[in-house]
DNA sequence: GACATATTACTGACCAGTCAGTAATATGTC
DNA sequence: GACATATTACTGACTGGTCAGTAATATGTC
C-alpha cells in the first residue's frame, strides 16, 4: 500500500488523486466494459460501474465514448480482430503435419483468446446480436468468416497432403469451432455458477486435447472408407 | 364495439373484448416471455411487451407471476424438462445399431426442441446465468446433466457392442452436444441478423447430418488403432 | 492563465410493480 | 327463466426508484 514514487501521478497514501492519462483511458474503459458486459449483459451493466472499475468517474467515460452503445461497439471491434492477424501468419509458415498444425492453432487460440478476458466476447456477441445488428454484422464478417477461412485453409492443406479424408469442409469447420465456442461460453456463464465438479471448464487443456483427438479419429471402430 | 355474439367471448368483427381464460394464461405468458427474453435479453425486455404479446395487460401478468424474475424462472423451469422424459424412453427401448440410435436422438431433439421456440432456451440461460445463479443451477442439474447422462448411455451401449471405440466418454458427450448448442444459439442470435448466405443455420438438416457423419468417422484417413 | 482532463451534481425518460376500479362470470332467490 | 348479489379475472393510470446522458465545477499541465 505504501507507494513512495517521487515523480508522478499517485498520492503517497491511499487512493491516487485524479490523474491525466489520455492515452491509456480508452483501453482501460473497454477492458472494464468487456468484463461487465460479459458478466451482466449490456442492458444490466451500469456505466457508473464500468467507470469505477476503470478507476474513473462516469463523466470521464463520456470524454472518450459518445454513448453506451458506442462503448459496446468499441468492445466488439477492438477485441478479436488483432488476434486473427497472428493466426493467419501461423498457417502460412507452418511446416509440420496438418494434425500438428491444428494443434498449434488450438494452442495459439487458447493462450491468446480462450483463456483471457477476450474469451468472453463470443458470449457477449451472441447474447446481444439481435439488439445490435450492425455490430453483429461486423463481427460476422471480420471475426467469424475470417476464422472460418483460416481453419478451412488448414483443413485443405491436410486434404491436399492426404492426411485428412476429403470431408465436407463447411461441416468440418463448424464441428471444429463449436466445442471451442462452447468452452468459452461455459467459462463465462455456467462455469462461475456451478460448484467445482469435473466439468471441462475446470480442466480446459485436457478437454481440448480429448476434443481434437476425437475429431481426428472419429467414434467408429471400423476403418473408414478411403475416398469418400 | 358492436357485440352481436350470443354465447361467448369473441366479438364478430375486430378485436376480441377482454376474456377470462384463467387456465390458458400462464402458458401464454411464459411463451411470450420466452420469445422476448431470447430476442432482447432479460433486462431489455419490458413486461408491457410480454403482456401485450400474450394479449393481456401488465396487471394480469402480475396475477400469475410475482415478479419479472419469477416469470424468468418459470420460463426456464417449464421449458425443457418435459422433453427429456421423452428422450429417456427412446434410449431404453431402441433396438437398432448405436449409430442409428444417435441419429434417432438427434432427430427427436431437432423436432421437439431445436426447431421450436424452446431452442432459444440455451441462449437465454447462457446469457443470464450469472444474473440468476439459482436458475442456472436448476438448469445445470435438471437439463444439462440429465441430457449428458442420456447421451452417455447411448455411447456406452455402442462401446459395449463394439460399434464405437472406447473413447473418453466425457469428451465425447461434450463434442456431440457442442454443435447442437451452437446451432440453437446461432438461430437465435446471428442467424436473424446475417443476410441469407450458406450458413448452417439455413440448412440445419444438412448441417446436422454432416456433423454426425464426421463425429462417427473422424477426420483422419488412416485406420484408427483398435483398442485405444 | 489558458487549455485539457477529470469530477460532481443534476435532469428526465423509462419501467417494474401497485391498486382502485371495471367487466365477466358464478351463485343465489323467487 | 329473470333478476339481484357476490366473486373472480382483468385493466390501465400512477408511483418511486434507477440510470444514461449533461451541465457546472474543479484540478492538473504547460
Amino acid at each position: 500500500m505504501i507507494r513512495a514514487n517521487l515523480e508522478n501521478d499517485v498520492s503517497v497514501i491511499g487512493e491516487p488523486t485524479r490523474q491525466r492519462r489520455k492515452q491509456a483511458r480508452p483501453a482501460e474503459l473497454t477492458a472494464a466494459a468487456l468484463q461487465l458486459f460479459v458478466e451482466k449483459g449490456f442492458a444490466a451493466t451500469r456505466l457508473d460501474d464500468v467507470a469505477a472499475r476503470a478507476g474513473v468517474s462516469k463523466g470521464t467515460l463520456y470524454l472518450y465514448f459518445d454513448s453506451k452503445e458506442a462503448l459496446f461497439k468499441a468492445v466488439i471491434q477492438e477485441g478479436l480482430v488483432p488476434m486473427l492477424d497472428n493466426a493467419d501468419g501461423l498457417v502460412d509458415q507452418f511446416d509440420g503435419s496438418s494434425a500438428d498444425l491444428m494443434k498449434a492453432l488450438l494452442k495459439l487460440w487458447w493462450e491468446s483468446v480462450g483463456a483471457t478476458p477476450l474469451g468472453g466476447i463470443p458470449k457477449l456477441l451472441y447474447s446481444e446480436a439481435r439488439n445490435f445488428p450492425e455490430a453483429a454484422d461486423f463481427y460476422h464478417r471480420e471475426v467469424i468468416q475470417r476464422g472460418n477461412r483460416l481453419v478451412r485453409r488448414a483443413l485443405e492443406r491436410g486434404i491436399a497432403t492426404g492426411e485428412f479424408r476429403a470431408i465436407d469442409l463447411d461441416a468440418a469447420v463448424e464441428l471444429l469451432f463449436a466445442p471451442l465456442l462452447m468452452l468459452m461460453i461455459w467459462r463465462h456463464s455456467l462455469g462461475p455458477c456451478t460448484s467445482a465438479d469435473h466439468h471441462p471448464c475446470h480442466h480446459p487443456e485436457k478437454y481440448l486435447n480429448a476434443h481434437i483427438d476425437l475429431v481426428l479419429h472419429g467414434l467408429l471402430n471400423a476403418a473408414p472408407i478411403a475416398g469418400v
